[in-house]
RNA sequence: GGCCCCUUCGUCUAGCGGUCUAGGACGCGGCCCUUUCACGGCUGAAACACGGGUUCGAUUCCCGUAGGGGUCACCA
């Protein structure tokens, strides 16, 4: 640990889209730069040129944007920077800490295989490592590869799990470059990290091992021009899914932009989940940007895995859709309505809508029946609640109500409790038949505020459409 | 299989040797509120994986066992 201004940064290789664990590492290195005044960066790492692709990087700012963690500077590719890892895989060369390795992969895959059917461990023990550098067989296709210490320990004082130590001779000289001579991934991330100056490395705990390997060559190039510390690391536990396996896709390892076009989740609610995943402040639940970023500490984050929990994801977002501004949502759910829509007026409707949803999809399920246009489609329930006693009684409340002046919901509800009085009848025998004329559907908002949000001549129409004299025979 | 990591209610977690008859949240049950559905309020069931130590005292520390996970590429 050194003095230097906090730096982290979020890593991914755009082979796919921006997944849970991803949001997340993203969102702790966010928070961690945040809390300490820090610099949040962004690199791709896209030098696997065949598996990168543009709509994969494309996704990832995507979501990065709308939870609100893009990067403090724009980002760094990665593959843009091969000249320079390879320049220092050269250093490294020049300096007999590294070599170049003439193995084959098919010689490497023979041995791993012979090892296998022994059943020894197999470790890459190339006879290069110590061959003197003239008898290479110039012009031949090799590797270069980290001369990795042989001999002690190495140790990582981590920030999650704690001291974490390997025998060396566990480790195997891994490849910095390929015989194409590009850099791979070990090289890559290091030296970025360095010039990156990041001082922080959280991320998920599949790349634990790796940092022992990074750690080899990071200690080569401080021992050859100094100036390259060890960075502080934090391997947070990866996220599982609901039954314990790895999250994949069948586990609701989505991208997290189908959490927001397809599932209708609130960025707020996704931020304030993922920062509860893994991490905890007191009985905190409900927990802002700004607290989190207060709060936000590494001795926090659990050691274990946590599964994810689709329903706590949903219930928070119940409450941030409670929260959340009345034109803001109208705006969100109108494209998710079948038809076009007055969006003053869904808006004017959302307090009484957004406290029944735990989702836009379901939000905009639940305002279908403003828009809804006559002859009103009425679900069977609701079918069932109008009877002929029931008709009969629309056709008093049509004209108890076409009789009122004003239109409010004072005066609505004044009404149609008196009625309900003079009839002797309870609200709910009057007001389930009302609200199945009006919205053709069981369930919706108070029915003062639908005949209010409907208008008058809207309510009147559905309600006469549904209404039957007394005594009138049906069809 | 080797190496590494992990283990509190079904799930997310609080707990950092005595405050634990283990707290909160989601989910589930009940009650209340109520014109429906929600919201809200109250309430119930529900956990320290197991076995050894250390200690006056372990959910908390150490070691095993079991279980889970990660990783072993010229992928990242």
């Amino acid at each position: 640990m050194d003095d230097r201004p906090v730096v982290t940064r979020f890593a991914p290789s755009p082979t796919g889209y921006l997944h849970i664990g991803g949001a997340r590492t993203a969102l702790f290195n966010w928070l961690y730069a945040r809390h300490h005044g820090g610099t949040y960066l962004l690199r791709i790492e896209d030098t696997d040129r065949a598996r990168s692709t543009e709509p994969a990087i494309a996704a990832i700012f995507d979501g990065l944007e709308w939870l609100g963690l893009a990067g403090d500077e724009p980002a760094t590719f990665q593959f843009t920077r091969s000249d320079r890892h390879a320049q220092v895989a050269h250093q490294l060369l020049e300096a007999g800490q590294a070599y170049r390795c003439y193995l084959t992969q098919e010689e490497l895959a023979a041995r791993r295989e012979a090892a296998q059917a022994e059943r020894r461990t197999f470790r890459i023990d190339s006879e290069w490592r110590e061959a003197d550098p003239a008898s290479a067989p110039a012009g031949q296709p090799h590797v270069v590869r980290i001369k990795a210490p042989r001999e002690g320990e190495t140790v990582i004082d981590d920030q999650v799990p704690g001291r974490v130590a390997v025998n060396n001779a566990e480790l195997d000289d891994c490849v910095l470059l390929r015989s194409a001579g590009t850099p791979t991934y070990m090289l890559a991330v290091v030296v970025d990290d360095h010039d990156m100056g990041v001082t922080h490395v959280i991320r998920g705990d599949d790349h634990l091992n790796n940092a022992f390997r990074q750690l080899a060559i990071i200690r080569a190039m401080h021992a050859i021009e100094g100036g390259w510390e060890d960075p502080v690391y934090a391997h947070v536990p990866l996220i599982h899914g609901h039954d314990g396996a790895k999250l994949s896709k069948r586990h609701g390892a989505l991208g997290v932009d189908a959490y927001r076009d397809e599932l209708g989740i609130l960025p707020e609610a996704m931020f304030n989940y993922l920062l509860r995943l893994g991490w905890g402040h007191g009985d905190e639940e409900i927990i802002s940007r700004d607290q989190a970023v207060e709060w936000f500490d590494i001795a926090h984050v659990g050691k274990s895995p946590s599964r994810f929990d689709l329903a706590k994801l949903q219930n928070l977002n119940g409450h941030y859709l409670r929260e959340a501004d009345d034109a803001r949502l109208a705006a969100l759910v109108a494209p998710r309505m079948a038809g076009p829509v007055n969006e003053a007026l869904l808006a004017r409707a959302m307090p009484v809508l957004k406290v029944r949803a735990k989702d836009l999809n379901e939000l905009a399920a639940n305002a279908a029946f403003l828009f809804a246009q006559r002859p009103l489609v009425i679900e069977d329930k609701a079918l069932a609640l109008l009877t002929d006693d029931a008709r009969a009684l629309l056709e008093q409340v049509n004209s108890r109500v076409a009789a009122q002046n004003d239109w409010t919901l004072e005066s609505l509800e004044a009404s149609l409790k008196a009625m309900a009085e003079e009839l002797g009848l309870g609200l709910g025998k009057l007001a389930q038949p009302l609200r199945a004329a009006l919205t053709g559907q069981t369930t919706s908002p108070g029915i003062f505020d639908v005949l209010v949000l409907l208008g008058r001549d809207e309510s009147l129409a559905r309600i006469a459409a549904q209404a039957v004299p007394p005594g009138a025979a049906q069809d």
